[in-house]
DNA sequence: CTTTGTACCATTACACCACACGGTACATAT
DNA sequence: ATATGTACCGTGTGGTGTAATGGTACAAAG
């Protein structure tokens, strides 16, 4: 598995580990089982900080890529195929985008919908 | 018509003229058709830069609590006592608020909530 | 004693935006 | 002349987010 990160690109790091994993995957260069270095080796490989590739793996991991076992390290999953097509992202762009265009139909500000916006992330729900 | 603008108050400055502006109509202090000082009569009085209250007067009539006539000056709109009850603002709070939560169910990080949404806000739809 | 994933603490640099301010200008009317 | 709403240019301040870095620590297993 060759992963090539370019710190001159405009894409976060960890994005493009990201990406490049799913791509890997999706030509079957790595198959459902197969091990992945371990978060430490390949941050110390690719001259990144160990946060950096934990932050790809927990994202990998959350849309089913990959499956981390603890001490016995990080596995691609056996859904890893179908996963790799899923685009969460481009999802939660598409809705979203669908309530800001009717927000803005109604007249309400981009101010306003930022504003909006702000109190809800920020807002503790509990 | 009594405004009382608190510098001290955390609420931004067009905010509270909004409101107090609404509260007036809601208690029939000032009714349809009766005419509003000018934008920069009020700044005046209330030792309020022009813009603030022009940006105020602005969100009024689209809130159509309040109708423009050019050089003839700002006067209370016929419909404005059952507008000033509606909260667009309040509207759009819920509304996203629906959506955000649906995506927090799915998984989705804050993070990247926050990033589709730039996204969107920050493109130019031509 | 080393390695695994994971969870905290933190700082730095960068970018964006709301808010409020100021100045200038315009057409339209009295 | 004076006043109306409106539009454009701009500046500064404060807040807050991402991305990426670094350090430390833990339980579990070899």
């Amino acid at each position: 598995m060759e992963i090539i990160i370019d710190i001159e690109n405009e894409t976060p790091l960890f994005a493009q580990l990201i990406g490049q994993i799913k791509e890997a995957v999706l030509k079957g260069k790595i198959k459902p089982g197969d091990p992945l270095p371990s978060i430490r080796q390949l941050a110390n490989d690719l001259n990144l900080n160990s946060k950096t590739v934990a932050k790809a793996y927990r994202l990998l991991e959350r849309d089913s890529v990959i499956k981390a076992r603890g001490y016995r390290g990080t596995f691609v999953h056996p859904d890893a195929v179908a996963n790799s097509t899923v685009d969460l992202n481009k999802w939660v762009e598409e809705r979203l985008n669908e309530t800001v265009t009717a927000f803005r139909k109604s007249g309400v500000t981009d101010s306003e919908i930022r504003i909006a916006f702000a109190n809800i992330m920020n807002k503790k729900n509990f």
